[in-house]
DNA sequence: TTAGATGCAAAGACTTTGCGCACTT
DNA sequence: AAGTGCGCAAAGTCTTTGCATCTAA
């Protein structure tokens, strides 16, 4: 039920909820699509407005927003300001190194056992989108804190 | 190692940083001890202005970075933009229900087995003073989404 | 045609920074 | 006395909102 969808997908799934298709929002969903990792709402107004430079960000603002509401994507907040965007059915966890600031994906079954155990002492149903975990990388373990950004930025 | 601090503490803290000690950072060590949760810096700022009017937002947001540095004081991400403090030694995690905003504390142990297959497996150490999850709270689920905010604002 | 979507600009929430004076040491 | 820390105000980042215009249906 939850397979990552394709943009004629989205594009179907916006017009079924009696929105309207239009361009920025399918430049949207072919940047979102194409992407692999999670973008900023910035990274994916550049992406868009190379295409469409008339794109404001506040539109990709309101069009983000619209795509959660259908469930075509999910945000997270990772160890910056700025949230980031990613397809839904990619269900996956965060690993944020609090130094370098990378950040690994991980299959969300490593929160199975956490998940059961939040429900049945808490009554609390984990949000399996939302997962985000700071802590340290190994490499950043490794060099000691400070001299952590050896290789690449953010991932 | 890591057990609540109290004032005091704090206070010798800072001058064993060859920091000094001043009245803003006084009030703003007394009112995180006497908090119980979380607070954001807005909740701060009003609890050290009842005594001290003329402290700013801005004078809140140092001390509480240096509080940091010195390991006094951790901040977390819950479901809202502004991020909340606590005192360092409450080690615990937090499940914020994304419908009502409440946010629940629970103990790190849960985190145990997740921590040791992250480290196993990753590389990856969690930090155990920044677990935030966020999900939907017995109340909010049984309520079906929507009509949540029944009792309350946050906790 | 007509209501939803967009672009632009302004406002808003949260946080950081610059500067000169006050206060701790 | 010396220099850190503070108050104030301005700027910065991320996000939301208002409104006139445009456009998908």
């Amino acid at each position: 039920m939850s397979t990552t969808p394709d943009v004629e997908t989205m594009v179907s799934t916006v017009r079924g909820a009696a929105k309207r298709v239009t361009a920025a929002k399918r430049t949207v969903a072919e940047v979102l699509v194409e992407a692999h990792g999670h973008l900023t709402v910035d990274e994916i107004t550049s992406a868009v407005q190379r295409q469409r430079p008339e794109v404001s960000p506040s539109t990709i603002y309101r069009i983000l927003e619209e795509f959660e509401e259908l469930e075509l994507v999910v945000h997270a907040h990772l160890g910056q300001p700025a949230a980031v965007y990613h397809l839904a059915g990619i269900v996956h966890g965060h690993l944020t190194c609090e130094i370098c600031q990378r950040t690994v994906e991980i299959p969300s079954s490593h929160f199975d056992a956490l998940s059961r155990e939040l429900l049945a002492r808490y009554g609390f149903q984990l949000d399996r989108h939302h997962l985000a975990l700071s802590g340290r990388c190994r490499a950043c373990r490794d060099a000691g804190a400070g001299t952590a950004i050896t290789s690449g930025a953010t991932a």
